[in-house]
DNA sequence: TATGAATGAGGCTTCATTCAT
DNA sequence: AATGAATGAAGCCTCATTCAT
C-alpha cells in the first residue's frame, strides 16, 4: 500500500569511536530519532537503530531497558526541550495575537527543525511529559484570561482546541509547509474565533 | 509408538462453533475496529484481532486475506455508517454555521452513542475510519468554499484544524460533556475564526 | 496491571547456551543431514531440523536463511566428504572390475562406517547427498566409457542401475552383511552384465 | 529451485454427479493419484485433491481417515494391480531371459500406463503391499533357481538387485523412455550378470 | 562496559481434520 | 451421507532481549 521506507544500510562505517557513557546514550537517541522518524516506531526495529550506530546490539540495553523506553526518552527529550520555550513565549505575550503566534510559532518551529521528513505516524499523547505540557498550556491560558489578554471562556476546552489544531497542522509542517504560513493560519483562526466563544 | 518419521496428526482440542457464518465476518470487523483504534493499525497484529474474538486464528483467513484486507473492509464499512451522515450534514448546510455545527454535532453525537465509556486513550490517527473521514472532510470543505458557504482559504489546513479540534474535544464528550455544549464551543470558534483566515 | 495496549515484553524462559559458535553450524548440518535422510527433503521442516538439535529456533536463522540453504550447505559438505572418495576410486580404476569394485566398495564401506546400526528405513532418494552423488556417478561412467574402460552404452541407465543395486544392497550392509561379500556380488553382476548391454 | 507444479484450477466444473459410495471412493483415488503424481505427496494438499473432485472437503473423510491413508490406499491399489501380473509373468517364464524380460517388462509397462509424468518423488518402500511384493519376488527367484531357470545364487541379494534396478530405471520410464528399451537394458544386464555371480 | 550470538515468544499463514447442519 | 466453515497445530521467520565472554 505505502512504499515502506527501506531499512537503513548496514553499519555506517567508522573507527569505533571510544565514547563516554553519556555520549553513547546520546548516540543511541540520535539514531533512534532518525530511524523512528524514517520508518515509524512500529516498523523500526532495535536492530535498525543500532545499525545506525557504531555500537553493538547488547550495548543498547546498557542504556535503555527496551525499545519502548528509547521512544519515551525521545518524547521526553522533546517535551523537555520545547516546553520551556513555549511557556516563555506565552508568558511574554502582550496581546492575544502574540499569545497565539508565540504558541504555534514556537511549536511549529521546533518541529520543523527537529522532525522534518518524519513519518506521519502521530504522537501518542499519553507520555507524562506530553501530558504535563498540556497542563501547562491550560494554566497559561487561564493566566492569560486572568490578565485580560484573552476573553474569559472555558480554558480547558480552549487549550484542547489549541492543542488539537497544533497537532494536526504540525503534519503540514513536517511535510514541508512554511512555518510562518501555518503559524499565521492557526493564529488567525484562534484570534478570530476567540471573541466568538461563549463567555464564561 | 513406532518411530515413524511422519509428523503426528494434529487436532486434540474441543470446539467452539457458536456463531453463524454471516456473523463471523462482522465479529472480526468489530474486533478489528476496536483493536486498530486502540493500538493503531501499524502496531496491531492479526493475532491481536482474533484474540479479541471468540474465533480461531484460521477463521480469520476464511474472511480476510490479510490485515490489510480487514483494514479495507473497515474503511468500506465505516464509509457506510458514519461518514455518509457527516457528509450529508455538511452538504446540506446552508450557512457556515450550519456547516460547522453539522460537522461537529454529527461527529460528537456519533462518538457519544458509540464510544460512550470508551477508554480515555485518544484515537490513534492512523485508524482507517479516521483517515478516510479526513479525506472526505477536506473535499466537503473545498466544495463549501466553491459554493461560497465558506470563505476561500486553504482547505487542507482548515480541515486539519477542524479535525484537530474535533479529536481533542471529543475526549470531553467521552467523559460526559454535553454534545450540544461542545459542539457550540467548536462551532463558535470556527465561525469566528473563519473570516479572519488569510484569503486564498 | 493497567490495560496498556502495548503487547507484553517477551522472554520468560531459561537459557541453553552450550555450544560455541563454530560448533553450531556443524550441529545444524549434522541434524539436517539426519532429518533429511530420514524424512526426505520435501517432508522435513526447518522445525524438524532444529528439534534434532539442542538449539533454539532462531539460531537456525543465524546460520542459514532457509531450508534450501542448509540443503545446499549439505551438498557442499558431502561433496567434501564421501563423494571425492567415490570419484577418486572410480577415476583411478584401470579395469571395469576395478571400476565397479571401487564404486560399490567405497559406498558400502562408507555406509558401514557411518550408518552402522541406522534405522532400517531406506534412504529417501531426494536427500541432497544422494542426488549429488547420482550426477557424479553418471559423469564418471560416461568418462569411463570414453576411456574405453566400459563398453559404450547408455550411461544414464547404467548409472541408474548401479545406484539402484547399491541402494538395495546397502540394506544388507546395514544389517551386518560383510562389505566385501556384498561388493563382490554387485561387482560380479555388473561385470557380467556390462558386456551384454545394448551398444550405443 | 524447481518450478513447482501449480495447484490445480478450482473445481473442474460439473453437475454434482450423484455417485454411489463405491464410486466416490474411486473418484477420490483417481484425483489423488493425479494430484500426488503432479505435485508430489508432500506438496499436495487434501484441498488440492478434493478440488480435483466434485466433492466437498468433509466428504474426503468419509472415505479415508487421513491424507496418509489415501496415499497408502493408492500404493496398495497399485501393488494389488501389478503384483499378480508380475507373478504370472515370472511363473510362466521358460528361460532366464523370459524371466527377466517378463519381470521388468510388466513392471515398466504398468508404470508407463499409470504413472506417466508423475513427479520424480520416489516411492517409499515400507508399505505392506510393496513389502509383500518384494517377498514374492524373492520367492519366485528361489523357485526359478530350483527349476534350473536361473543359476543358484543368493536369492535375497538377487531379488534386491532386481528391485533396485527396477526402481531406478522406472524413473526413466516415467520421464518418457520407451518401455521396450528400458526393459531390454535391464534384462540384458541381469542376463549377462547372472552367470558371473558367485555360486551358492 | 562492550560485544554479538543465542534465545524463544510471537507474527503471519496454511492446511489436515472436525462437526453442525 | 454430503457439505463447507471452523478449528488450531504447526510451518516459516523476525526481532526484542539476554548472557557468556
Amino acid at each position: 500500500m505505502d512504499a515502506k521506507p527501506a531499512r537503513p544500510p548496514a553499519r555506517p562505517q567508522g573507527g569505533r569511536r571510544e565514547l563516554t557513557k553519556a555520549q553513547n546514550r546520546e548516540t543511541i537517541l540520535v539514531a533512534a530519532r532518525q530511524v523512528f522518524a524514517q520508518m515509524g516506531f512500529a516498523t523500526a526495529t532495535v536492530r535498525d537503530v543500532i545499525r545506525a550506530t557504531p555500537l553493538a546490539s547488547g550495548t543498547f540495553y546498557n542504556y535503555f531497558k527496551s525499545k519502548e523506553e528509547v521512544y519515551q526518552a525521545l518524547r521526553d527529550e522533546v517535551a523537555l526541550a520545547v516546553r520551556p520555550r513555549l511557556r516563555q513565549a506565552r508568558r511574554g505575550a502582550a496581546t492575544a495575537e502574540e499569545f497565539f503566534a508565540a504558541s504555534f510559532g514556537a511549536f511549529f518551529q521546533f518541529v520543523a527543525e527537529n522532525c522534518a521528513g518524519a513519518s506521519p505516524e502521530r504522537f501518542r499523547m499519553d507520555s507524562p511529559e506530553v501530558l504535563a505540557g498540556f497542563a501547562e498550556l491550560q494554566e497559561d491560558i487561564a493566566a492569560a484570561m486572568a490578565r485580560g489578554l484573552l476573553p474569559a471562556t472555558d480554558a480547558a476546552s480552549l487549550s484542547a482546541a489549541l492543542a488539537g489544531v497544533a497537532f494536526e497542522l504540525v503534519e503540514r509542517v513536517k511535510t514541508g509547509a512554511a512555518v510562518e504560513e501555518v503559524t499565521g493560519f492557526a493564529t488567525a483562526l484562534f484570534l478570530g474565533g476567540i471573541n466568538a466563544l461563549p463567555k464564561r
